[in-house]
DNA sequence: TCCACCATGTAACTGGTTACATGATTAC
DNA sequence: GTAATCATGTAACCAGTTACATGGTGGA
């Protein structure tokens, strides 16, 4: 069996799935409405998506014919679904994924919760804090060395990333201190973490 | 004459090559060691890129012997490429630039001084910072709506692209007075302030 | 009747990804 | 002689873009 590959555009339909049943037109509209936006909407992506995914056993679709709307073909994620999401968002933080702007780990966080709980979430924001640390002393040794020769757009351009990737730096601790917060407030959740042990 | 179309990774090329004529190689160093690694630096994307760029009679490769090395094709930009990259950081900041994440935005600012001079940049910058504006207190706006019904790690997510495009609102305040100051330091560019009208 | 909206598709094109191929030069 | 690096290419594949097509429903 080989590896089954998903586009980022295909883990954000499965998660978005996965927390709730939807149809290709709901999913269009997230995409178009909200904060979701860079992903990409347009029918001509989505559908041949969703296909996709269904004919990997990972959604499934049912129409639903109750209203007298037309015909509205929902889809629902299965449990193979939900075992490659948590796959995905369980995969280690690579530099190579922090570089790439980080996009895709956003989106592996933002359903993290959902997925495998408030330690999940902790262990994650660790990893990318680490993560971020090294990323930002390359970039900032960088620019330290190559940034006097370059004009002053080109510098300024390159003091936006390395701000860029500082705010999200403070903004693990943040995440942190918001999900070390939420667990001692709220106890509830001791069987899971006496059974989440993993990695 | 259809309205010829290049893509991001066409105009980093370009804009490099404007800069400073250099081969595939360099270029693909460039991407590869360097802050612009977002830029995908394969041969298969970067080789097929120049050779649309040349077609389109942007760039001009030639072939340089001069050394023992193997033959590397040198390119250089011609005026008709200057042009087009001149059209390309000028047209004006649309909010759906900034909505997927402001990174071409950033490149095109990168070589703007080089192109447009200190004028364009500050002009540039303006209009980028009302971009920002209007679309992070739509996002603000979002977030305050329908952050509750979030689960923590989707508002923390979402938190954390408002921080993104807060510190970009504010670089453009700091990139601005950088340039404010360059210029009265040294007003040398009284002749271009002259003719320098165009948007 | 006609428009706007709901809702799903499809077809052509194209740029990027991956992986492989080649060949010259320098250093050991 | 062989490994590493310089340097350029190519071929298969595929996901996303654009644009068009369809057709049902409710309201003016």
């Amino acid at each position: 069996m080989k590896a089954l590959d998903i586009s980022v555009l295909g883990y954000a339909l499965l998660g978005l799935i996965d927390v709730k049943p939807s149809s290709g037109y709901d999913l269009r509209k997230i995409f178009a409405q909200t904060a979701m936006g860079n992903y990409s909407s347009s029918p001509g992506a989505i559908y041949p998506a969703l296909e996709r995914l269904e004919s990997q056993k990972l959604i499934r679709g049912v129409v639903e014919d109750s209203a007298g709307l037309r015909r509205r073909r929902v889809y629902h994620s299965t449990p193979a679904g939900t075992a490659q999401l948590c796959k995905w968002v369980s995969r280690p933080v690579e530099q190579s994924d922090v570089m790439r702007g980080a996009q895709e780990l956003m989106l592996r966080f933002s359903f993290m919760e959902h997925l495998l709980g408030a330690e999940g979430a902790v262990n994650f924001l660790q990893q990318f804090r680490a993560a971020l640390k090294a990323y930002l002393s390359g970039l900032e040794s960088y620019a330290r060395t190559n940034g006097k020769q370059l004009p002053l757009s080109g510098r300024l351009a390159l003091e936006s990333g390395i701000r860029g990737y500082r705010g999200m730096y403070d903004w693990t601790a943040y995440a942190l201190r918001a999900y070390r917060q939420s667990l001692t407030s709220q106890p509830k959740s001791s069987i899971e973490t006496a059974k989440g042990g993993l990695r």
